[in-house]
DNA sequence: TTTACTGCAAAGGGTTTGCATGAGG
DNA sequence: CCTCATGCAAACCCTTTGCAGTAAA
């Protein structure tokens, strides 16, 4: 890779066209280092760097991102949680710690969703959100 | 059908071993008739019939027949909306006109799901939630 | 310099809680 | 009868809004 780990959300922000502030740059950075967090689970992370940053801004800055298509907010039951993979796949949601990752391998099924919501109810796809719940490897009996 | 149709509601709730109160059919009533509505919507819909129900009973009614799995809550970025379609299906949202309409015809995608990501990621699946965003039939040019 | 982002406080809105009353089994 | 549902109001909490100050380009 030609770039720095640490320039790449500074490179997706300004491909953007958004400006380019340390505080978003911290926000960028959390929102696509962590795993779907929540907006208080980045403000967390943030104010470590910029003490007097406020929540508002941490909501102002997610909501910029996601108009802009660079994350993808799922609303949960408590909070809304932000994705920084923005391609299509499935999120595995673990019942018993929480976890939640990403599960690529099942692109071809969605593109046979396509076709079947095409032909079955003449509805074209543009997008979709694909929530897995169960028990993970980390949490199954052996 | 042995049952009239009126009496579903009232044996799916006696089934769950839930008590069966006149407002509690009608929010039954509502939501099984009803595409995914949210509790706002219950809560217009019954008050007509009960001009003293509150906001709250049809919450404590609609979180109830959620915990017996009547009913699949679906957090939505505006209000939580209510499925009384629990078994395996997608959700076809329409971006135009909003309308949420139930597709049953990706059964077997999801059994793959399941194969899947048991052995891609050792994850057992036990429940999804599939919503698909689009255009439907009638919002179509043509 | 211009435009847009930041930060703080207050408001908004969906959902839950507490408690007294009332009804189902 | 005992348990649980109802109804009302207030509280909760996530999220948004308004506005003055400030920094990016």
């Amino acid at each position: 890779m030609a770039h720095s780990v640490s320039s790449e959300p500074a490179r997706v922000l300004r491909q953007a066209g958004l400006r380019v502030t340390p505080q978003r740059l911290a926000v960028a950075r959390e929102v696509m280092n962590r795993q779907h967090p929540t907006a208080a689970e980045v403000f967390e992370a943030v104010r470590g760097q910029f003490p007097t940053m406020g929540l508002a801004t941490v909501y102002a800055t997610l909501n910029t991102m996601s108009r802009c298509g660079l994350v993808k907010p799922l609303p949960f039951a408590d909070a809304v949680r932000f994705d920084a993979n923005v391609s299509p796949h499935a999120n595995l949601i673990c019942t018993h710690c929480g976890r939640i990752t990403d599960f690529e391998g099942c692109i071809d099924l969605l593109g046979q969703l396509r076709d079947r919501t095409e032909q079955g109810a003449g509805f074209a796809l543009d997008a979709e959100r694909l929530d897995l719940y169960g028990t993970c490897s980390n949490c199954r009996p052996q």
